[in-house]
DNA sequence: GGTCCACAGGAAAGATAGGGTC
DNA sequence: GACCCTATCTTTCCTGTGGACC
């Protein structure tokens, strides 16, 4: 049935886009003067997951190298790569310059100078979930790095903005914002269509199918791909011809619960040890959930590593922290959609 | 109202680990 | 191999806040 699985993965760049012409127009504006040796404009691309920021932003710096021949572009995963340092080694990675770069010895001020001294054809960088990053200034020396032009891509601008200093936040006062909003039902439709005809065999999937999955997903896309991948996989261990609306409704919980899987994966040991007790045991206070925590490993972290940790998972929306102070409680991420 | 306690989170110092240099 | 440098992680100390109890 899985003709080519690449384009089930949620990282796949179509060759066209559909329904977001207006923002790949405005994005594409807004890096139109590299195509005249110019640096282009720094541009926000802001929305909700799985409304196609990512795509948006790739797809077009994309098209742009096919237009200008001497340019380069490189993707960076704040979430991934969250401190300056590991920011700005991937951009120099980018570049082909990190030869001679260690991570543990070489000062993060080299690795600047660096990229600053870097006179090769003109820089577009992609910042993807730059709000996860935790030393914010990296923006700001970016920004004033020649021949750089950035991309950013964020979920909400008030976050954004409020975590940025006051020269940063001047200076990206003017810079071009692309909003995104949740796809409409017939939009995901047609995108999961699509990746359908590519990726699976003629008739594996119909209209209807295509529509419990989009109305599954809730605007995002990239779960309503994750859940068609699912179904697709489910077909095929069943030795199906078609996906039928019982193997959808049956990869509907997988799908959406593949990426906190995904993340979770991540985890280090002590880390996955909270996780684990908050997905057995619900919501649970900050002192019991310690309690827990310190009769399941044999050397303990202190609570204020593990205050650290629940943050960082807060971060990856693995755990929810309601309430403040005496009243806080933590619980595992679930969707409500 | 005063006190106690649990909690969050900032700041600073210490520990650790990887790599370079001599 | 000893020592140095660096980023990153962890711990310690601290302050502020708010609920519970008397």
């Amino acid at each position: 049935m899985i003709l080519d699985a690449r384009v089930l993965q949620p990282e796949f760049i179509p060759q066209e886009v559909e329904h977001r012409n207006q923002e790949v127009n405005v994005l594409s504006n807004a890096l139109k003067p590299i195509m005249d040796g110019n640096p282009g404009e720094t541009s926000f691309l802001l929305g909700p997951s799985g409304a196609g920021k990512t795509c948006i932003a790739q797809f077009t710096v994309e098209r742009l190298r096919e237009n200008v021949l001497d340019i380069n572009s490189q993707y960076v995963n704040c979430w991934q790569d969250y401190t300056r340092f590991r920011v700005l080694y991937r951009l120099l990675d980018g570049v082909g310059r990190t030869v001679d770069i260690h991570r543990r010895s070489t000062p993060k001020d080299e690795l600047l100078s660096r990229l600053q001294d870097y006179d090769g054809p003109h820089y577009v960088v992609i910042l993807d979930e730059v709000d996860q990053l935790e030393d914010k200034s990296v923006l700001y020396d970016l920004y004033r790095t020649r021949g750089v032009t950035m991309v950013l891509v964020a979920n909400r601008e008030e976050e954004l903005f409020s975590a940025l200093d006051e020269r940063l936040t001047s200076r990206l006062h003017s810079s071009v914002r692309i909003k995104f909003e949740k796809y409409h039902l017939d939009e995901l439709v047609s995108i999961l269509s699509a990746r359908a005809r590519w990726g699976l065999t003629e008739g594996a999937i119909g209209d209807q199918q295509l529509a419990l999955i989009a109305d599954a997903a809730a605007g995002d896309a990239r779960v309503a791909i994750g859940i068609l991948r699912n179904a697709a996989r489910l077909a095929d261990q069943r030795g199906a011809e078609r996906i039928s609306n019982e193997i959808v409704r049956e990869a509907v919980p997988d799908g959406r619960a593949e990426i906190r899987r995904k993340t979770a994966e991540k985890l280090r040991e002590h880390q996955r040890v909270l996780y684990d007790i908050l997905i057995e045991n619900g919501e649970m206070s900050p002192g019991d959930l310690y309690e827990a925590y310190r009769e399941c490993v044999e050397e303990p972290k202190t609570k204020r590593t593990v205050r650290n940790y629940l943050q960082k998972m807060e971060h990856y929306r693995l755990v929810v922290a309601e309430g403040e102070k005496r009243a806080r409680t933590y619980r595992p991420y679930e969707d409500t959609s």
